[in-house]
DNA sequence: TTTTGAGTTGTTCGA
DNA sequence: GTCGAACAACTCAAA
C-alpha cells in the first residue's frame, strides 16, 4: 500500500474532453494545489468500445496537438497512453506515483463500464477518485417520466428538461497550474498513426475545420454573432452556412453545452425562435445520449424490434455508389461527396442521403450508421445510430413509414439556387437550376450545351424514386404484419 | 386505471 | 401554382 502523501501529484484524465475551460475534473485538481499529471488515454481494446472511424482519427490527432500546446503554455505535459483504461490509468498512476485521479464521465455504455472497472481498479489501490459532468447538460440516469421510465418521445423529454434543469454556469479556464516534474514515458502523437497517409485524403478536412478548443470558441463566437440570425429557416439550406458547424467539437469536448447554453443568454444575433431552435438541437443530442444510455445496443440493435422482420437488401454495387456519390440524383451524390471531402455533412441533406439508402436502395441502416461513422468528424456513438434508426422507422419518436424523402423535391426545396450540387457534383453545374435535380429529365440538346453525356459523365438515376418508394411501402406494410 | 392529447424535419393527390 | 387532406393507426406521457 502507497504512503500517501501531502504533495502526490494529481492524476487529469482526458478522453472527450480535449478543452481547459469548463474542464471540472482539471479545476478540481488544481484545488488541491498539488503537481498535476495530465495524460489523454485511448482506449480501443476495453471490451465493447468502438474503435474511432477514420475521419475522427483525424481530428483527434490535431486536437490533441492542439491540447498539448495549450497545456505547454501553461507549463504541463500531455501524456499520451494507449490501452484498455483501467490497467492503463492504474499503471501510470503508479508511475507518476498520483494518489488521485480525477476524470470527466463519458456516457456511452461500453466507456461506462470501462470507466466503472478503472474507478474499482484505482480504489482498490487506495487511490482517491472523482469523476465529474461536462459533456451533457444532465445526466441520462436522473431524467424520468412520471411513471419512472426514461423517455422515449422528445418533447416531453425536452419539456422535463427546460423545466427541471438550469444548467450550471460554465467553469474558467483553471490558472496556476503546477506542473508535475517527475518523469514517466509517453507515446507520441505520431506513434499512434492516426493520420491517413496512403493516400492522405484529409486536405478537405483540414481546409474546412480547425480541430481544438480555440477552433471551437472562435466557431461558437462567429455563429452567435451574424452567422446565427434566421436561423431557424437558414439551417435547413444546403448550401449556406447556416448551422452552427459545432457538431465535431462537441463530439471531441472541446467545448461544452454549458458554454453554449450561457453564451446564449447573452447578447447574441440568436433571438426568439432562432435561439429557442437552436438550444433544442442541443436538446436533441442530449435526447440521443438518454436514448442510448437506456439501449446500449442502439447502434446495432432495432429499437422497434418489429424491425427485426424487415426485408433489407444486400446489394453491395447500390452501397458503393451511395458511398461515391454516384446515385445520380445530385442533391444525394453532392452530399456523399461534402461527407467524403469535408468529413461533415449538412444536416438536413443527412436526412435524404439516409432516407435514400434506406427507403429507396432497401438496404440496412446499419450499413448506413457504419459508411456515417467511419467518414464524419463528428460521428457520435449516440446521434449516429439514434438519427439512423429515426430515418429507418425502427428507431425512437421515428418518423412515420410513409415519409419517404423525394430527393428531387427535397433538392428544390433547400438548394433551390443550386449552390449546393454545383458545389460537389461540378460536372452537372452548367445545367439551369429548373432541371439542376433531375438532370435525366433535361432535353439532349440542354445536356450538350451543359456538356453532360449520362451514363458517361454523371450516372443516370440508379432507381426510380418513384417505383423505389413504392417497394419501400409494401416492405414496410409486410413488417406492420408480421409485427 | 383509464383517458386524452400529441407526436422534428414529408409526399402525393386532387380540387 | 397553391392548398388541404390523406397517409394508418400507434405509442407515449401526463392528467
Amino acid at each position: 500500500m502507497p504512503t500517501k502523501n501531502e504533495r502526490d501529484p494529481v492524476m487529469v484524465l482526458f478522453r472527450h474532453d480535449l478543452r481547459l475551460s469548463d474542464n471540472l475534473a482539471l479545476c478540481a485538481a488544481t484545488e488541491k494545489n498539488r503537481p498535476i499529471v495530465t495524460a489523454f488515454i485511448l482506449d480501443e481494446q476495453s471490451e465493447g468500445v468502438r474503435p474511432l472511424g477514420g475521419a475522427r482519427r483525424w481530428w483527434l490527432h490535431h486536437s490533441l496537438s492542439a491540447l498539448t500546446a495549450d497545456l505547454q503554455k501553461r507549463g504541463l505535459k500531455l501524456v499520451l497512453r494507449r490501452g484498455p483504461m483501467a490497467e492503463t490509468v492504474t499503471a501510470l498512476a503508479e508511475e507518476a506515483g498520483a494518489s488521485t485521479v480525477y476524470w470527466n464521465r463519458r456516457y456511452d455504455p461500453a466507456e461506462i463500464a470501462a470507466d466503472t472497472d478503472m474507478k474499482a481498479a484505482l480504489r482498490e489501490r487506495d487511490l482517491e477518485t472523482e469523476s465529474f459532468s461536462g459533456h451533457l447538460l444532465h445526466e441520462p440516469w436522473r431524467l424520468k417520466t412520471g411513471s419512472g421510465g426514461p423517455y422515449r418521445v422528445f418533447t416531453p423529454f425536452w419539456r422535463a428538461l427546460v423545466e427541471a434543469v438550469h444548467p450550471r454556469p460554465p467553469a474558467d479556464r483553471p490558472e496556476n497550474l503546477t506542473p508535475f516534474e517527475g518523469k514517466v514515458a509517453t507515446d507520441t502523437l505520431e506513434d499512434w498513426h492516426l493520420l491517413p497517409t496512403k493516400p492522405d485524403w484529409a486536405k478537405g478536412l483540414r481546409d474546412t475545420w480547425t480541430p481544438g478548443e480555440t477552433g471551437a470558441q472562435r466557431r461558437l463566437t462567429e455563429f452567435l454573432q451574424g452567422r446565427g440570425d434566421g436561423y431557424k429557416a437558414r439551417r435547413d439550406v444546403m448550401g449556406e452556412a447556416g448551422t452552427s458547424g459545432l457538431s465535431p467539437h462537441l463530439a471531441h469536448g472541446e467545448i461544452t453545452p454549458f458554454q453554449i447554453w450561457q453564451a446564449l443568454d447573452g447578447d447574441t444575433d440568436l433571438a426568439g425562435e432562432d435561439a429557442r431552435t437552436f438550444r433544442k438541437e442541443i436538446g436533441w443530442r442530449e435526447f440521443c445520449w438518454h436514448l442510448l444510455f437506456h439501449n446500449p445496443k442502439f447502434a446495432t440493435e432495432n429499437f422497434n424490434r418489429d424491425f427485426d422482420a424487415f426485408p433489407w437488401q444486400r446489394d453491395d454495387k447500390a452501397l458503393r455508389a451511395w458511398q461515391r456519390g454516384q446515385t445520380g440524383y445530385p442533391v444525394v451524390d453532392a452530399a456523399m461527396r461534402q461527407l467524403w471531402q469535408t468529413g461533415w455533412m449538412h444536416n438536413r441533406a443527412r436526412m435524404i442521403v439516409a432516407s435514400f439508402l434506406v427507403k429507396d436502395l432497401g438496404l440496412h441502416w446499419r450499413q448506413g450508421e457504419e459508411w456515417f461513422w467511419d467518414t464524419l468528424v463528428d460521428a457520435d456513438p449516440a446521434s449516429n445510430p439514434a438519427n439512423w434508426q429515426w430515418v429507418a422507422g425502427s428507431g425512437a419518436d421515428a418518423a412515420p413509414f410513409f415519409r419517404i424523402f423525394n430527393p428531387v423535391l427535397q433538392g428544390e426545396k433547400f438548394d433551390p439556387k443550386g449552390n449546393y450540387v454545383r458545389g460537389f457534383v461540378p460536372e452537372i453545374e452548367a445545367l439551369p437550376d429548373k432541371h439542376l435535380h433531375q438532370p435525366w429529365k433535361a432535353p439532349a440538346e440542354m445536356l450538350d450545351k451543359a456538356g453532360i453525356k449520362l451514363g458517361d459523365t454523371y450516372p443516370r438515376p440508379m432507381v426510380d424514386h418513384k417505383a423505389a418508394r413504392e417497394r419501400a411501402l409494401e416492405a414496410y406494410k409486410s413488417v406492420k404484419k408480421a409485427g
